[in-house]
DNA sequence: CTGTTCACG
DNA sequence: ACGTACGTGAACAGA
């Protein structure tokens, strides 16, 4: 948990102050927030509940001399006007939360709180105005809000905006200091933010592609969306030397007009047709106590009129709170990034670290003094050589990679994208023949209605969801394929529709101007040391369908180049022969035999040309499995799933096999038993290169608590050792190729975890390619492998789909 | 903003 | 009798 610290700012004593209150929007998340309370009269009151407390708590902490609240209207907006689909998708607000709305008007009025509202305008729009007809006074203002739309409004201390952090208690004061501290830039570039990254509660669409990261650079590199504009045209070079890829270049040209419209949408407007005028007396004179505790003794509020009672008798001192602000302090990017990885090092569980990580990880105060200290305790774990010899030598590495990218083929992907939506549309309509009537298949609520209620189908050994839902996951769904003909075609439909969404048609919104993805790769992504990778994720392609090898097509090399794939052949099998020293494994590898066939050989006592698919399959089972820590029973349910349900598997024979692996393979499960010690005594664990995992659960009283860190601790040494070993061939690779100035001719686009893609130069000799899989063969030498190699296989052709086997 | 499902290694 | 195989990122629904 976060912890921030607050300080303690007084109330200028000269100015008067004025709370402008959000109406709707305090009363909309007190409604989502709270639960359905009721008076006994049996009128809703948890957003009145909820806006009572505020207002409250806004007497006490922010002590105004006047209030103002300001309503949206449920008419159409003049934003609705010019653009359609404004907050479409929003559902329509229920009559419990519409009723207590008209309700709170009676809430303001025993607080001598006067409203301002106009129709065809958003209570924003209204309050913005005020700020704007106030701007020569000398008045303190304060806007209280459910969320942080009128963020834009603040004014250095003039105008501050005081909002819900956290369900309903937890507020915090923004003044410009604390939005430029959350946002990075200042409160008035906020709707080019908007403009740029969109705002998906209002369906304010941006510019597709640009998310809050690029949107936040965009604007700290070059200011409003106008000014982003103007850079562009004057030299669009320069976007390119401060980091910007050519792929949000493009997005950026060819959005311009979306990113006008939507900071449009986005702007308050400060011109609304009304005429405020401060109150002739402060909200105090000529309020009515009885009447405020009558109003709440009506809703039923017991603790919050007794609050009422004591604030009216006590006067208690103006004090706010404001969140506390670190001063400036200047960080040179490159090395934070090091240090950030130095500190994931540290501790893996801390994924994604961030500037804040650092500070609340160090208990330092300055980035100086976090750095000196982190880098000292990189000493101390011994993790010198994974932070230098490994990470920080793969920093410009995972940079080039990203830089070039790799070519898709758009054309081709608009054909796949038309044909599948056919099917889709046919699929669709053939499973509303069998349910009657139109549903939501995507909808896992609607589809298991549908399939456990309406069509009652009964399910073997049926599988709930974790809140104790029918589940309707493919697995199951295959369970029910013999008991009605419609389970089929949605299983078809899901398919088609995870395709189509997840990968063609989103695909092309990530393309630079020459149609290359640039996807970024993460280095401190994961908890075992692999990388991870999005904006896409080039790591989740499909390969395993028919349907889903033709994505894989559209990915191509190069106009003049090749695709050559290198892919280690079951790296963690023998890393794991690798950690343990198993003769028996050892000796699978150092033959060269298919590894899962082998293993069943083995097993099952008989020769190599023995052995059967259904043998080699189970083998492969349980060879997976024990990388991930499996146990008997999910061993039986996967060798009973793996052969589509056909063939039934009961827990003693899934024992029987379980135990002949292990007595086969004496000393992997005694590695295994050895590990599961160990960690419990260390708290950690180290892959063969020393990267470091701790494991929280392991200590825990709850089994299957400690069971799961067990597994995680089995696994780590082998993911985070193969991970290792690809990330070390990445640094020589390409060492390599920039000693040999092969820079123009052979290119690293993606890692997807045992395997490295490039894109070569057709005319580029065959010894470079060969040396290529020599260094990722050589990672370690033979002693220390015990004499396992770790083979590789490379694999050339046109496009991602279409490779096939070179050595 | 969380849960479910599913794509990959 | 059972939610017990690890690590990711992404879309979508529903609240």
């Amino acid at each position: 948990m976060k912890k921030r610290e607050k300080f303690l700012m007084k109330k200028q004593d000269k100015n008067k102050r004025l709370v402008l209150l959000d109406a709707y929007a305090i009363i909309h998340r007190a409604y989502h927030a709270l639960p359905d309370f009721s008076s006994q009269k049996g009128e809703p009151t948890g957003a009145l509940y909820g806006i009572s407390a505020m207002l409250l708590k806004i007497l006490k902490d922010l002590k105004p001399d006047y209030m103002v609240a300001c309503y949206d209207l449920p008419e159409q907006t003049y934003r609705h006007k010019i653009y359609d689909d404004y907050k479409a998708g929003r559902q329509k607000p229920d009559e419990n939360l519409i009723k207590q709305i008209d309700r709170s008007r009676d809430l303001f009025r025993v607080f001598n709180v006067p409203v301002y509202e106009k129709s065809g305008f958003e209570a924003d729009d209204v309050l913005g105005t005020i700020v704007e007809q106030l701007k020569d006074e000398d008045i303190d203002i304060i806007i209280a809000s459910g969320d942080m739309d009128t963020m834009q409004l603040v004014n250095d201390d003039k105008v501050r905006v005081y909002t819900l952090k956290r369900g309903i208690n937890d507020t915090i004061l923004y003044n410009e200091k604390a939005v430029i501290d959350r946002f990075g830039f200042k409160p008035r570039l906020l709707v080019d933010y908007k403009g740029l990254r969109g705002d998906p509660s209002d369906n304010i669409i941006g510019v597709k592609g640009i998310g809050e990261k690029t949107a936040t650079i965009l604007i700290q590199s070059f200011g409003s969306i106008e000014d982003i504009y103007k850079q562009i045209r004057e030299d669009e070079e320069s976007l390119l030397d401060k980091g910007i890829t050519p792929r949000i270049l493009n997005l950026l040209k060819n959005n311009e007009e979306e990113a006008i419209f939507s900071k449009e949408l986005a702007t308050i407007r400060l011109d609304v047709p009304v005429n405020f005028s401060l109150p002739k007396q402060s909200w105090r004179e000529g309020v009515n106590k009885e009447e405020i505790i009558s109003l709440f003794q009506e809703f039923g509020f017991r603790t919050l009129t007794q609050r009422v009672r004591d604030f009216f008798d006590n006067k208690n001192e103006g004090e706010v709170l404001v969140e506390e602000t670190k001063p400036d302090e200047v960080i040179d990017e490159d090395e934070l990034q090091e240090v950030l990885i130095a500190l994931w090092l540290l501790d893996s569980n801390i994924t994604k670290p961030t500037k804040e990580d650092l500070f609340l990880f160090s208990g330092k105060k300055t980035f100086q003094e976090a750095k000196q200290y982190i880098l000292n305790e990189i000493k101390v774990k011994g993790l010198e050589f994974v932070l230098n010899k490994i990470e920080i030598s793969l920093i410009p590495v995972i940079k080039r990679m990203s830089k070039a990218g790799i070519k898709l083929n758009i054309e081709n992907l608009k054909k796949i994208s038309i044909e599948y939506h056919k099917e889709l549309n046919k699929l669709e309509k053939k499973i509303w023949k069998y349910s009657e009537g139109e549903f939501n298949i995507n909808s896992p609520k609607q589809l298991a209605e549908f399939l456990f209620e309406k069509l009652d189908l009964k399910v073997k050994g049926q599988r709930k969801t974790s809140t104790g839902k029918q589940s309707t996951k493919e697995s199951e769904l295959k369970k029910m394929l013999g008991l009605h003909p419609v389970v089929e075609e949605i299983l078809k439909y899901r398919e088609l529709q995870k395709l189509l969404s997840t990968y063609i048609d989103n695909l092309p919104e990530l393309v630079d101007k020459n149609n290359y993805i640039h996807a970024t790769f993460l280095q401190t992504g994961t908890t075992t040391g692999r990388l991870s990778s999005n904006n896409p994720n080039m790591q989740n392609i499909p390969t395993r369908t028919e349907h889903g090898r033709k994505i894989r097509e559209v990915f191509e090399a190069s106009q003049g180049f090749d695709l050559v794939a290198f892919d280690y052949s079951q790296v963690e099998l023998r890393v794991i022969a690798m950690l343990s020293g198993d003769k028996n494994l050892i000796e699978i590898f150092k033959n060269g035999d298919d590894v899962h066939s082998a293993v069943a050989s083995k097993i099952f006592g008989v020769p190599l040309e023995k052995v059967n698919r259904s043998m080699r399959r189970k083998a492969k089972i349980v060879n997976f499995g024990m990388i991930y820590g499996m146990g008997v029973n999910s061993l039986r349910q996967n060798m009973e799933d793996a052969s589509d349900g056909v063939e039934k598997i009961t827990r003693k024979e899934a024992q029987e096999f379980y135990n002949q692996y292990f007595e086969t393979f004496r000393i992997v499960a005694d590695y295994l038993e050895g590990v599961k010690r160990q960690v419990l005594v260390d708290g950690y664990m180290r892959t063969f290169f020393g990267r470091l995992r701790y494991f929280e659960g392991i200590k825990s009283k709850i089994p299957f608590i400690r069971a799961m860190a067990e597994r995680m601790a089995v696994n780590f040494p082998v993911q985070g050792t193969s991970a290792d070993i690809l990330k070390i061939a990445m640094v020589r690779i390409d060492k390599y190729i920039i000693q040999n100035k092969l820079e123009e001719k052979i290119k690293m686009l993606l890692q997807v975890h045992d395997e490295l893609i490039f894109e070569v130069k057709k005319d580029v000799e065959e010894k470079y390619i060969l040396k290529i899989k020599e260094i990722m063969e050589t990672i370690l030498p033979l002693q220390k492998t015990k004499g396992i190699i770790f083979g590789v296989n490379v694999k050339k052709g046109e496009n991602w789909n279409n490779l096939t086997d070179i050595f």
